[in-house]
DNA sequence: GTGAAAGCGCTAACAG
DNA sequence: CTGTTAGCGCTTTCAC
């Protein structure tokens, strides 16, 4: 024990937590001991006995997908400028693998724990509400639970709004997969209600859901021109990859952007910025989530300040391949 | 106590860990009090007790290159395929960074610790040794620690011979920073080693560091373009998305490519296929360097079977971006 | 300010 | 196969 340098294993414990009341020349001997000995508390007898860990968990659907990883990026470094840890689980869009890794992570003592999006398995919330841990939900808003997000309907309303001006009329969506994924699902509806509010409701066929890729936005690209003689003059992306697939797509097609079509998505990943023309879409900077979303956990687990509702705000990026409509 | 169910806790315990080797009617009485009284085991408590925490630390330099979340990503669903819980960390490039992350992760009694790459702080290593804790090192290929990863001066030389193939004479190289980056250095040397063998030294200015991001791949070609007569008709990006940047600024710049110019990455990321023409790269792998390192880990905490070196295999990807030289 | 003692909830021999 | 008995290494009252 460490405290064969003169005192006990109670004052190196308050040496190590609080070391604002031990005495100061004790302070010195436990940690010159501490140094010598080459000691290392354990993290586990101390989450035993105290019933902290000092650790918390993020359950994100994948880290494929580079905002997600960057909002992890945010959350990691900011929890361990202040000394916690981060136990990351993914569930690739899975209720059942969110529930199994939620309760996994529940067993493992984290001391609050992030989600994506607000929508979640009965029993994933059963878990955290016996457990007691704190949750917080991201990316989407919620009026039940912490939470720190964007409002996803607006950004669809955006989208709309912005093609609306550039007096568009026919309109295409390639929207992610929006079952079990509440921040697709709302930016459709956020982008259709404001449609159909002027009166332009898009045609039956004219949404189309595709799964994340390059892949997904060129098949998308491809659906909706092959409706007929209603092919759409703005497409709105749920996503920058679906976009920039529909873009590339595109090009192969020989379809003009954004003479011909105007293209529109969202996220504002770097490369939206480096193409030509660059890609108008909506920015939601994840990184900062990340960093809010430590802080709130912080305060959560430290001071016991729950967090409330906070929204994010989105904004329109770039005009390169957004344009008039033709004609 | 779920031990109302009429055993003893001892016997739990077994249920939990060893179902094998209690009594199947004892089994589903444990399970179902279990059921009944949402008991969930305290991995703490097991920790402490057992000596094992069915944890695994990771320690990359950052999420927001992909090739590092893609591998954490199968690192981590293949970790949770067996039951155990993935610790993440980041540590920027950061020497002192990483040290205080691997001492942070070392109390957190991890059964074992990937870091990327094989050159790191003599005191992470000792860190390492005194704890006991199991490392094991990706991305670059050591004779001193078990290791799964890339030969990264043969991917430079694999560069440099495909583009001498082509009948270039005048080579650049835009690397990332090679300063505690082997895999960036090895790059270098096997680029730069394979040209000398065959008398075709680089010239001074002709290799030059670059910031992660398209802005260095920008910056990188705008400066092997301003030393003068003697440009290269040949560039070699450590990494893709430096090339990327480097052919933007081409596209910028009106440099034609590959008719003015050859550029050629490496990782292979899923962009590389749809940018016209598509990006000559080498190939990776790198999420199945995330599944391998924790079948490696599992096999090694488990069963104690320590890994090898393992290395991976790369090939060159496409032809889209390299051409014969000019002339 | 500091020490002594009582656990935190589990696992791991050891008997039986 | 199952119960009993000790701790794992720390934090935390409670006295001093």
């Amino acid at each position: 024990m460490a405290k064969l340098a003169g005192v006990s294993m109670a004052t190196v414990s308050r040496a190590l937590s609080s070391p604002a009341v031990v005495r100061e020349k004790t302070l010195e001997r436990v940690q010159s001991a501490i140094a010598a000995l080459g000691y290392v508390p354990d993290a586990s007898a101390r989450t035993l006995a105290s019933g902290r860990s000092r650790t918390v968990g993020a359950v994100v659907p994948t880290l494929d997908n580079a905002i997600f990883s960057n909002a992890i990026q945010g959350l990691q470094t900011t929890l361990a400028e202040h000394g916690y840890q981060l136990l990351l689980a993914t569930h690739n869009y899975n209720l059942k693998s969110e529930i199994a890794v939620v309760r996994a992570l529940s067993e493992r003592a984290v001391d609050a724990l992030v989600l994506v999006g607000s929508e979640h398995a009965h029993e994933t919330f059963s878990i955290l509400e016996k457990s007691g841990i704190h949750a917080l939900l991201t990316w989407s808003l919620s009026n039940d639970y912490p939470c720190i997000g964007f409002d996803n309907f607006e950004i669809g309303a955006m989208a709309a709004r912005h093609l609306l001006e550039l007096g568009h009329r026919r309109f295409g969506m390639i929207s992610g997969i929006t079952r079990h994924n509440d921040r697709a699902r709302q930016r459709v509806e956020g982008f259709v209600n404001t449609l159909k509010a002027h009166g332009l409701a898009p045609q039956p066929g004219a949404i189309c859901e595709q799964p994340y890729g390059f892949a997904g936005g060129r098949a998308g690209l491809q659906r909706l021109m092959s409706v007929g003689a209603e092919r759409p003059t703005a497409i709105f992306c749920g996503n920058d990859v679906l976009a920039l697939g529909c873009l590339f797509e595109a090009a192969s097609l020989g379809i003009r952007v954004p003479d011909d079509l105007s293209v529109i998505g969202c996220d504002d990943l770097p490369i939206a910025a480096e193409i030509a023309p660059g890609l108008t879409t909506i920015s939601l900077h994840t990184r900062q989530l990340g960093e809010l979303a430590a802080h709130a956990l912080l305060d959560w687990s430290q001071d016991g300040t729950i967090p409330g509702r906070t929204e994010l705000p989105v904004s329109l990026a770039r005009r390169g391949t957004t344009g008039p409509a033709p004609q």
